[in-house]
DNA sequence: CTGTTAGCGCGTTCAG
DNA sequence: CTGAACGCGCTAACAG
């Protein structure tokens, strides 16, 4: 390996003014300039990150922990938060936790050692303890697309109960009154204010929401598809269906086509998070979409504020708005289910 | 921060002792392993992992480079590598390339600065230069997915040129004469070993394509709708088209709902690479599959035993079968295309 | 079984 | 404008 003491030597100078030259700090003369570069092409010399990062106490290094590297929601939060860090000189390290706390804090701790200066989490649930974790290494953190429970923390995420209540409401409007929702872990932020939007487009219309019609699962199609196939045999089945991500709603779908129900004719269903459209030959999902990729940025900008300016600023919360996308899944119930 | 040094006054023994017994490595009595193992907890000390990656020379990290974050197939890729890699203590860093070979030579450098033990590459083309560098700097590399020309590396892939000819054989068994071939770029491997596979099958059954309906562009959805707009809106437009990725096929299936051809009554579609269950409320193409997950693990293992055997073992190319799946959206031609 | 010595490759500090 | 000395936190290579 060559260090910066080769390139010192083959130059005739000290190590000090090849690492000025290296990193343009303080001053050097042209000439000196010039047979340091010309030394430095020559032996192709590349600096060590990690001795440098050792001696200067930063990484340059952020880290993205996200819950589910298969979701393009979260793939696209991903490279906006890739795109700003990579434009101010970070690197980004992915974790994928898989919704697991485990994970998460095996990750975490994996973080710190290697000495990150800055984390961006979607934590796997409301107490995430791999907080405290990162506080007690005063390690800035920016949580994204979920709440936490622990306060004083920056925010980055998207309009859950105001998304929902938008979709709800439009639901209600086609004269849907059995809704269900179909969700997922009661320990996720986003599932709980999805829900909670549920509610308060119901209670706003002066109805009260059947208890039995709200189901708790997971993420994944086939939760998804479990918890659609439990709804779809109960005795009065639901006109229509709240299914709160993307992947759920695939479930649903599949539920309701193995169930004969016809979408939108005898069932409807809007979820939340769009598809992205290099997988929809033909957009069909009525959704409340959200900005992913803006999530990424501004979550990421938020945390290189923090880095950068040495500041105990208050913390932040930034909620971005959540487009209701009316599509081809939605439409009034059939006669007979409505009331 | 806490330091090793630390830890060592507290327990009352030297940090090289306080390092056997983080590390496990050497002998140590029981009862200073306690005492070392106490201060450890009671002043919650954290190893540094730079100084140790500095002072070892092993950064127990290895790096993926992906073209495409957002498609299911590399996504898969990355959580074989990435399970692989975690089971024997190593990070994995992810990369997004975007198919472009600037951001994947910045990609290398950042990783070589940074020390990564090794290198998962897919090459956003044939002749890629960051081989070179990887090589000038001895880092062990696994190329995955595509060919490189570089000689004496290791390759994991799929077996592109395979399921092409078996996607074709399917089609030409239905009875189709006229297809189109919606392609990537020329300077990737898997386009164009999927477009020999198109070659062969029409040559060995004695026919010979034509050179009009093979079209090269982009792996995108929107590359996939243009090109398919381009063979449809032919004088002799193809009865079938192979979209040689997934993303294609979805911008092909939307080019065929504007022009107004049902598939597969008109018009048949095949592609190369399933869509994951999570997205599929209904699988209707009909696919050559691979094995995504395993080729990550598999490259992962690959790279790993390079890195631990000491090995100048010859370069080996591991060729993983691919699964034609047949489902609703290949069937025989319409009446008067077939010839 | 444990401690000492000597760096890994760099950048900070302070003299020149 | 440039260089010498020092140390970041850790571990390899030796003693003992």
């Amino acid at each position: 390996m060559i260090t910066i003491s080769d390139v010192a030597r083959h130059a005739g100078v000290s190590t000090m003014t090849v690492s000025r030259v290296i990193n343009r700090s303080g001053y050097t003369s042209a000439p000196t300039r010039l047979r340091v570069e010309r030394a430095v092409a020559h032996l192709g010399y590349v600096p060590n990150a990690l001795a440098r990062q050792l001696r200067s106490k930063r990484s340059k290094t952020l880290a993205l922990l996200i819950t589910d590297i298969t979701n393009p929601f979260f793939t696209s939060v991903a490279r906006g938060a890739e795109d700003v860090a990579g434009d101010h000189g970070f690197g980004l390290l992915f974790c994928n936790t898989d919704e697991s706390e485990e994970k998460e804090i095996e990750y975490v701790s994996m973080l710190i050692q290697r000495q990150v200066d800055g984390v961006l989490l979607v934590p796997a649930s409301l107490s995430s303890r791999s907080m405290g974790l990162l506080r007690a290494r005063a390690v800035p953190v920016v949580v994204v697309d979920r709440r936490v429970r622990a306060a004083g923390v920056d925010v980055v995420r998207g309009d859950s109960e105001g998304g929902a209540y938008q979709l709800i409401r439009h639901l209600l409007s086609l004269g849907h009154r059995r809704i269900a929702v179909l969700a997922g872990a009661r320990s996720v932020s986003t599932t709980l204010d999805r829900v909670a939007g549920y509610r308060r487009a119901f209670v706003e219309a002066g109805l009260k929401p059947d208890r039995d019609l709200v189901r708790y699962g997971g993420y994944h199609a086939a939760e998804g598809y479990e918890m659609a196939m439990g709804v779809l045999a109960m005795r009065r089945p639901p006109s229509a269906i709240f299914a709160v991500n993307n992947f759920i709603a695939a479930g649903a779908l599949a539920a309701a086509r193995t169930m004969g129900r016809r979408v939108p004719d005898d069932l409807s269903i809007v979820a939340f998070d769009d598809l992205p459209t290099n997988w929809l030959a033909d957009p069909f999902l009525t959704v409340a979409a959200q900005p992913a990729y803006e999530l990424g940025q501004r979550a990421a900008e938020l945390l290189l504020e923090r880095l950068e300016g040495d500041g105990k600023r208050r913390a932040r919360s930034i909620v971005l708005p959540t487009e209701v996308i009316v599509r081809r899944s939605s439409g009034p119930p059939a006669r007979g289910l409505a009331a």
